[in-house]
DNA sequence: GTGCCTGCTCACGGG
DNA sequence: GAGCAGGCAC
């Protein structure tokens, strides 16, 4: 029996459809990810198709991760040759080899939205952009917005004649090329663009990568933009074997650029595509998957598909309703508990998912009371958080002199006594000179309105560049301690006088960095910091979901895609929330069908239990609402379900007459505030539960056993010698006094102190 | 140049 | 409710 006996009729026939244009049309849990593997299992084996000629494109790293692993599983030899990798890490790699044709140096950097803001403000300032009228981070969508169709700053700017609004946006979104290309920068939409350009502009670069993609699989296809398509596009143009795989109904990335059309119009622009369905849901119960089909039924101009399942009915979909978020959260809690206590499941098999990253909170701290294992997937991605972002600017400019934001972010952290008006003088003297920031630090000394101030730019660059040289022969490890202990990083952390906890939080993230570059070091052969940069850059939240761990997880509808869980909560079923105030005041009927699918990926998540939770009321930006259950409720037919919706609109707002419940906000949540909670609290939000923070060799369950007890002496490396007055011990680690003999008393976390006993 | 306070705006999703 | 720009005192 072969491996590809396991398949059914639909799955095998896309397998062996290996010539020509394929769409695959694959429902939720139709088993789409086996589909792709096998394929490529059956191309190198029954084709005999050279896997350095195949290519798989995913749009995270964790699809990518999860494919080579299985790829790896199921074909013997060669398997590593196959090209699989995101649409951006796909493009880096091209582009580190070619982008000095477009005029960039191959040690580009990447701009995270953070760094694109940065960058905006400066542009609005120097064009005298009145960002009350004309918003930064509206220039940002619209830039790009552009650069998903394609658009180029000069093609902006002739398509904006007669438009006042939009001739300004042109201007800004020309200098803001400019300024990236000057700082050897590209953000994310470049990533995608300019490989497009390069592409197109150079025929030779284009045949080699023609002739070597001679197989190409692009997963998840509903989500890519025009851009992406373009690349797919040019890449597959010679052999035309593309096989998309992708479900219209999961389509839910409209605002990043993603145009349904790809999928929509795939046959339009490969009138030779054959198309297969597949409709056989693997996944969930035959009640849930009755909902989800009964909701997506609701949007027009889909591919009418009809998913089906062998299984049974199973339970019938849960409702509860609740009188506001705390108890929302409260039933979650209890319900999942007395699960894992009856034997029904496991903590990891259950996950919550919500509209909105804020709705976490509530049950986050539930948890905490509960004393439940959970993670946090999302929310602000680990290499966003302000202390990790510091550290890598540091590592950026000693690595590219050219990123002036990562210059100017650390010129003055910690403080040195340098601020904006300097920041400004040394700018302007770059500026003139068309040279770097970080040149024109180098040459303070010169830039005659400085004045005295020049004297305190002079160790900064000297620091800098003894870093280059050691950055030769350290490991990223030992740099990035290096530079911690050096610009003295942790003291200056504890300086900010900050909430205590804040302040664990953030040396506890900074010990993860250390673990981090750990794990990069091992995992490579070959070790550079640019690369290691890049792989950071690249890197999404649910990348770092560990299946493994027996924790529930909390995620928004965005991030569950792609994946399942046994046991799903789908919490904030509220109009307003889900679908979104916006979707539903806009008018634009396409925005309520994107809502609607995200409703249908969530559903569609459950495998065997799915729980519908709705709040009368419930605070929203610090104001109390009272919502109507979502409408994708009501568009669950009430037999599928195990409790009934209310019948009148009864609290809809308009109808409201008193509200039910008027008691004050403090006695709303009595529960959560009248607990002793903040030392819980104080550890269970911290980033350590959260997905970034996931610690590996920097926790207490590998119980660390400290070299030295209370009374001993010990050496630190820059305060020397002292004597420990105590030790506690604290969630994530110990925490150490030391009374030094010349530097006086320290409090140092065990972990980063490196303290060895004299 | 720094730190603190206030008042304002912005509130969806993510590589 | 939170984060940030701008104003103010030191």
């Amino acid at each position: 029996m072969s491996i590809y006996d396991t398949l059914n009729k639909e799955q095998k026939e896309a397998v062996v459809h290996t010539e020509g244009p394929l769409l695959l049309l694959a429902g939720a849990g139709s088993g789409k990810t086996r589909v792709l593997t096998h394929r490529i299992a059956y191309l190198i084996e029954e084709m005999g198709v050279n896997p350095w000629n195949i290519m798989a494109i995913t749009f995270t790293n964790k699809a990518a991760q999860e494919m080579r692993e299985r790829v790896d599983n199921i074909v013997g030899f060669g398997a590593d040759q196959v090209w699989v990798s995101t649409f951006h890490s796909s493009c880096v790699r091209i582009l580190r080899r070619h982008i000095d044709k477009l005029g960039y140096d191959t040690n580009f950097t990447i701009y995270d939205t953070d760094d694109q803001k940065t960058i905006m403000k400066d542009i609005c300032k120097r064009l005298m952009i009145d960002t009350k009228q004309l918003k930064e981070r509206s220039i940002l969508t619209a830039i790009s917005g552009a650069k998903n169709e394609l658009v180029s700053p000069l093609d902006y700017e002739l398509s904006s004649m007669g438009d006042f609004q939009k001739r300004k946006i042109a201007g800004v979104y020309k200098e803001y090329q400019a300024t990236l290309k000057k700082n050897n920068a590209l953000d994310f939409d470049d990533l995608i663009m300019l490989t497009v350009e390069l592409l197109k502009s150079n025929p030779e670069i284009r045949g080699s990568y023609q002739e070597r993609f001679r197989y190409i699989m692009v997963d998840e296809y509903q989500d890519t933009n025009t851009a992406q398509f373009e690349l797919i596009r040019l890449l597959a143009d010679k052999y035309r074997n593309l096989c998309v795989v992708g479900d219209d109904d999961q389509s839910i990335y409209k605002f990043r650029g993603a145009n349904i059309r790809n999928i929509l119009d795939f046959e339009k622009v490969y009138p030779e595509a054959k198309v297969i369905k597949l409709e056989q849901n693997y996944r969930s119960t035959g009640n849930i998957l009755d909902a989800a089909n009964r909701v997506i039924a609701h949007n027009v101009g889909r591919k009418e598909k009809a998913l089906w399942t062998q299984k049974e009915k199973g339970s019938r979909v849960h409702l509860r309703q609740f009188e506001n978020a705390f108890e929302e959260a409260d039933y979650i809690s209890a319900d999942i508990r007395s699960k894992v206590r009856e034997g029904k499941c496991e903590y990891g098999d259950c996950a919550i998912l919500y509209r909105t990253n804020a709705q976490s909170r509530m049950l986050e701290e539930r948890f905490v009371i509960d004393g439940i294992p959970y993670q946090v997937i999302g929310g602000t991605n680990f290499y966003a958080r302000q202390e990790i972002k510091d550290i890598l600017a540091y590592l950026k400019t000693i690595d590219n002199g050219r990123d002036d934001v990562a210059v100017k972010r650390i010129l003055n952290v910690p403080k040195r006594g340098i601020g904006a008006a300097t920041i400004d003088k040394v700018q302007e003297y770059a500026r003139e000179r068309d040279i770097s920031f970080f040149d024109a630090l180098k040459e303070a000394d010169r830039i005659t309105s400085l004045g005295r101030t020049a004297a305190k730019l002079e160790p900064f660059v000297t620091m800098i560049l003894a870093f280059r040289a050691k950055a030769e022969f350290y490991g990223i490890e030992d740099m990035i301690k290096d530079v911690v202990e050096i610009i003295g990083y942790e003291e200056y952390l504890k300086g900010l006088n900050e909430e205590e906890d804040k302040t664990e939080d953030r040396l506890a993230n900074i010990g993860e960095l250390y673990s981090k570059a750990s794990a990069y070091e091992q995992t490579h052969d070959e070790i550079s910091l640019s690369e290691f940069l890049e792989e950071i850059a690249l890197v999404a939240d649910v990348d770092n979901m560990e299946n493994s761990d027996n924790r529930i997880r909390l995620m928004t509808f965005h991030s569950a895609k792609g994946l399942e869980f046994p046991h799903v909560y789908m919490s904030g079923m509220e109009d307003g929330l889900f679908p979104g105030y916006m979707s539903i005041t806009c008018g634009d009927p396409t925005e309520m069908e994107e809502e609607r699918r995200l409703a249908y990926v969530g559903i569609t998540r459950a495998m065997e239990d799915l729980t519908l939770t709705y709040a009368k009321a419930r605070m929203l930006r610090g104001e109390t609402q009272y919502n109507p259950v979502s409408r994708f409720v009501r568009e669950i037919p009430a037999e599928l379900m195990d409790n009934t919706l209310p019948k009148s609109r009864s609290f809809e707002p308009e109808s409201m007459g008193l509200p039910f419940d008027f008691r004050p906000k403090a006695t709303l949540k009595p529960k959560v505030t009248a607990q002793p909670v903040k030392p819980f609290i104080a550890q269970g939000i911290s980033s350590l539960n959260r997905v970034a923070g996931i610690s590996k060799g920097f926790d207490m369950e590998s119980d660390t056993i400290l070299e030295y007890g209370e009374g001993d002496r010990v050496r630190h490396i820059k305060y020397g010698e002292g004597t420990v007055l105590a030790i506690s011990r604290e969630p994530k680690d110990y925490k150490v006094t030391v009374m030094f003999d010349n530097a006086g008393q320290k409090i140092m976390y065990a972990s980063f102190a490196k303290l060895k006993r004299v």
